[in-house]
RNA sequence: GGCGGCAUAGCCAAGUGGUAAGGCACGGGCCUGCAAAGCCUUGAUCCCCGGUUCGAAUCCGGGUGCCGCCUCCA
């Protein structure tokens, strides 16, 4: 396994640091709305990350944290009249079901802030304690950079030399333009208790306290979007640094930005493309599938028409599946099939490689169909063949029929129905003029014909 | 201003020293009662200029264009 390195920036050889257990640590949300698309492309790729390393049986251990205390979430709470835990636990539930829609696993650690506030304050007391950090009067703390001789090593960033820009809120009480908040002190009614007094942890303090609590030590990977490399991933990386010795993860991993239509998808410019509504028109799979057809960092152009020609692609896996029917899938995949997919993922999670390769499968399992539809092996094989593809990359894991009607009502597909069956018996009595005339208004309801040797099926069209 | 990314056929997108994967769209063919699906098939010398090399999309230098981070953000 070879993956790109943020901060080496380049390719590495992956070596974990305990034999085959690999820690996986990525930044999750902030729950104070529903996830867009470029939460669903980091879990995809992060995803992905993990379901290749555990096809090559390593021992993973995947984190990501639930940011469930902020001044969005506060904000809105106050806005709405409701509890920052009914706030917060709302967006959540959307977000796990968004992500579960696109097929990407559980976290084996969620950690959320609420509930990591001991980590929290032990952390800041240990860097207060060692001089690291300050107290304002009123209140806050700050981590102080200019202790940290190695600050700046993440991002490689020389700070004097950066524009940095005004900032109107509280810069005066900092010692440093660089340092961070530790703790922020209680402005209002929504505060948690520390022996700092009320208030709440800064959000760059969390995946420390929280990476420290559950792994203690450096982890083999740290992951997230990348626009936290600075500054959240550089104030990560100096408050392990100071508070423990030891260095927050050996590898850091960044996924590309989401652009919509060219622009960049953002809360201030309010493009947002939110997964909930995707997943009206689209099933989560077309979402995924188009997601992995480009490579992890490369920026994501979201649009509409590329996202089709993704679902053109995955529905002809699709097709595939439906022709092998309930075939039984042979005990291994095609070895060479197998080993290529591997060989595409683990050089630094080549997906749209990995994809030319599935296209190539499913062409060569219809050409086997073709030549004979009946040949039990190969039809096992290539059953094989998507079991491994559906545990690797999570695509194709739905039952064919369901996939091809997705968001349909049931009684428009009894109507459906209906009409094919009929058109079936106009089609014995050779009046094709009538079963023609069927077609077009089944075709009019956006729904396509497919007569096959073992009788009609259908699909949704486009 | 500092740091970084990208530029490959109509579109999406791999490849990063040996003569351009894959997909979508388009055209042609096979199959089909007709279709759909499936299969086969046509198409790019890789933003520009210069250099290194027997050989470069791939390395180096110089341009041009687009984008991002430095402020909450995946």
């Amino acid at each position: 396994m070879h993956i790109y390195d943020s901060v080496a920036k380049r390719k590495l050889p992956f070596t974990p640091l305990h034999g085959r257990d690999v820690t996986i640590y990525v930044c999750g949300p902030t729950v104070y709305d529903d996830a867009h698309l470029g939460h669903a492309r980091s879990a995809v790729a992060f995803d992905i990350l993990r379901r290749t390393f555990e096809m090559q049986h390593y021992n993973v251990t995947f984190a990501k944290n639930v940011t469930d205390i902020d001044d969005k979430i506060i904000n809105k709470a106050i806005e709405q009249k409701r509890s920052i835990s009914d706030v917060a636990g709302e967006y959540l539930q959307s977000y796990e079901r968004d992500m579960a829609a696109l097929n990407v696993k559980s976290a084996d650690i969620s950690p959320k802030a609420t509930q990591s506030l001991e980590a929290m304050t032990q952390m800041i007391q240990t860097l207060l304690d060692k001089e690291c950090a300050y107290q304002t009067p009123n209140g806050d703390i700050y981590f102080d950079t200019s202790k940290d001789d190695d600050y700046g090593c993440i991002a490689q960033r020389n700070e004097d030399e950066t524009q940095t820009k005004q900032r109107v809120e509280s810069s005066d009480e900092k010692r440093n333009v660089k340092d961070f908040a530790l703790w922020k002190a209680s402005q209002g009614e929504f505060s948690l208790s520390s022996p700092f007094g009320t208030g709440r942890p800064g959000w760059h303090l969390e995946c420390s306290a929280m990476i420290e609590k559950h792994f203690q030590g450096t982890i083999d990977i740290h992951g997230g979007g990348a626009d936290l490399l600075f500054p959240h991933h550089e104030n990560e990386a100096a408050q392990t640094r100071c508070a423990t010795g030891h260095k927050i993860a050996n590898y850091w991993m960044h996924n590309g930005f989401v652009r919509i239509n060219g622009e960049k998808m953002s809360k201030s410019l309010g493009n947002s493309f939110f997964i909930k509504d995707a997943l009206q028109n689209y099933h989560g799979e077309v979402l995924r599938f188009y997601l992995l057809s480009s490579h992890y960092r490369q920026d994501f152009n979201f649009s509409e028409e590329d996202l089709l020609a993704s679902k053109k692609r995955l529905d002809k896996l699709y097709r595939l599946k439906k022709r092998l029917g309930e075939t039984a899938a042979a005990k291994k995949p095609e070895a060479q099939f197998a080993k290529g997919m591997l060989e595409a993922m683990n050089d630094d999670l080549n997906t749209s490689k990995a994809l030319a390769l599935l296209d190539e499968m499913v062409a060569q399992g219809n050409e086997a169909l073709d030549l004979d539809p009946k040949d039990k092996g190969s039809k096992k094989l290539f059953a094989a063949n998507l079991d491994f593809v559906g545990k690797l990359l999570g695509v194709g894991l739905e039952d064919p029929f369901r996939y091809f009607q997705f968001g349909l009502d049931p009684r428009f597909i009894e109507q459906i129905e209906a009409l094919i069956a009929k058109r079936a018996e106009a089609k014995k009595a050779k009046d094709f003029a009538a079963a023609d005339a069927i077609r077009d208004e089944i075709a009019a309801m956006g729904i396509t014909l497919m007569d096959t040797p073992n009788g009609t099926v259908w699909e949704k069209s486009g």
